[in-house]
DNA sequence: CTGAAAGCGCTTACAG
DNA sequence: CTGAAAGCGCTTACAG
């Protein structure tokens, strides 16, 4: 494997030369720059990684401290591992994996032994003792998703709170009046998961100064346990004429499902938004308005924030994506006939 | 932050010793360990990665490429990065994440400024252009799952043919003749992931083999999709008796679904085996008799094999995991009103 | 059982 | 615009 001093040799210059060629640190001589590019290329040369770390002040690797444990939904939680990587490629970074099972002590290795120049935390917990951690390691960090106590920390995440209020004024601009909310199943709240509270919490706020009538419904298990949530929120609200969902694909399938086998028909006589959802609306039947939670947004955004970090004082702050509504027809004016269950 | 100088100096010992100490490369005084290690201990030293690196010959780092698109089965995809990364800890290696969009070009990368040890390559497709390039690369690797073509590669995975075997044998046993086999859509199997091809192939040598009647169909997409496979199995095979899932966790929930709704009754009507599922099939109603996929066994076993060549020749070979059958009461004797449709 | 020292391959002041 | 050299923090022969 070729080294600097094969390369400076082969062009014919000293290996500051083609350090400072390659970082870009300063300017080289029109000659002497395609000398070096020619024989970095001929050799095949990259710098080696160790030597890189050491000598200089960047390792060009950040940690992705991620749970993946059994009560994440997968789907969305690669696609914000993944989004992360992409987005950390594009500033020459790597990412090294952090699982749960080592959170803490994970970081504290990596921090210690200088492995990481930043860290990036997934799916935080309101409480997250990965937060805590944080605050005492010489680290960078940006944290995507909003805990309990932000404090002293860099975040950013999709703006739950106003994608719930931004949900409901679509509704009520159309004349809804009574508004279910389909949330997750209620474990996801229990183990402190930071969105689904969020968006739960903007909701009640936003029906509340909206003044419409409105219930929120989590279901259990299986589509019996769509079926119990949906049941709950026609008790609650017979005349319900608006629906919400914050939940997970397999949940609104079965409700859509349910809805369906009930004969009622979307937008006709129930008009449905679906929420912050990361995956793909447009192929539900029928296709759903939706605010869609985009991996990459907060990613690219929550990695820019780290790299920032890396060359000046970045104050802590929390900084939030706003939602998008996409209208794909399954909100319409209620007519005298809708909400009939 | 401590170096290893500010170690040697608090113990009284020189840096070397306290190397030696560490890496346990050779015996040292018990005196002597002991003032290193409460040094350690109050400093709070961890070896600098990077000097670690380039002095020594390990990097302690292994590169995960896992193409994480969107034809992926998230769930599954998730487990198997988990596995990887927790297999790795145990062996002091942490894992760097390579994904698609830099499949070779990040193998490359890594390799030649020598950031990684090894390389692990998931979700391999029957040809892939991964593997072609593992051949170039100076850096031992193992692949989880079987390409067409292993020369000169150390495999592992589940042995799907030998799993679709022992669960046409089971139904066999039990007195079944009739048998229909619910694949994956037609789509995963044109991408060329590796398993499926596997399984299906073993389905139809193990049917002719054991010479009972099979059929194999392909949901297509949605619930719908289902519906249509299973009438399809059941135009093929009017008597058939005994049903083999071998797709992903939705789909085998839309098909017991479906069967419910024409009042087939399982294992009354039909016996069903859930083929290499990676999620939990006794939630179920009814809980099936399952040949489970666990990310875990073939992780555990494709880091130890990489480890392995960090110290020693490894010849290149193929390894399969025995399939373990669990019975959990979805397959039983057929009946004369067995097989109605 | 332990130490002094070379060397891994870079980056970056320092010097011109 | 370019070069000679120190130094990053380890590991590991070499020596005793």
């Amino acid at each position: 494997m070729a080294n600097i001093h094969d390369v400076a040799r082969a062009a014919g210059v000293s290996i500051s030369t083609v350090s400072y060629a390659l970082s870009g640190k300063r300017s080289i001589g029109e000659e002497t720059r395609k000398r070096i590019s020619a024989a970095v290329r001929d050799l095949g040369y990259r710098p080696n990684a160790g030597a890189r770390m050491l000598a200089g002040t960047k390792t060009h690797i950040f940690a992705v401290t991620a749970p993946l444990h059994a009560e994440t939904y997968a789907p969305a939680h690669m696609a914000f591992v993944l989004a992360v990587t992409q987005a950390a490629r594009t500033h020459d970074y790597d990412v090294l994996l952090l699982t749960e099972d080592e959170a803490t002590a994970g970081l504290q290795r990596v921090a210690a032994s200088r492995l990481v120049d930043g860290i990036i935390v997934l799916d935080v917990a309101r409480d997250d003792e990965r937060t805590r951690l944080l605050h005492e390691i010489d680290l960078p960090s940006t944290v995507i998703g909003i805990p309990d106590d932000t404090e002293g920390l860099v975040c950013i995440d999709l703006d739950f709170r106003r994608a719930a209020e931004l949900s409901l004024e679509r509704l009520v601009e159309h004349g809804h009046r009574s508004i279910g909310m389909l949330g997750h199943p209620p474990r996801v709240y229990e183990r402190g998961s930071n969105f689904p509270h969020r968006f739960r919490a903007g909701f009640r706020d936003a029906a509340d100064a909206l003044a419409v009538r409105s219930a929120v419904a989590l279901p259990g298990h299986g589509p019996a346990g769509v079926r119990a949530a949906l049941n709950e929120l026609y008790e609650q609200l017979p005349d319900m004429t608006g629906l919400v969902m914050n939940c997970e694909e397999p949940i609104q399938t079965s409700a859509l499902d349910e809805l369906a086998d009930r004969g009622i028909e979307i937008p006709r006589d129930l008009s449905v938004v679906s929420a912050c959802s990361s995956f793909d609306t447009s192929r539900f039947s029928p296709p759903l308005d939706v605010i869609p939670l985009v991996a990459a947004d907060s990613c690219v955004r929550g990695v820019e924030l780290l790299v920032e970090q890396l060359v000046s004082d970045v104050e802590p702050h929390v900084e939030l994506v706003a939602p998008q509504f996409l209208d794909r027809g399954s909100i319409v004016t209620p007519t005298p006939t809708s909400g009939r269950n």
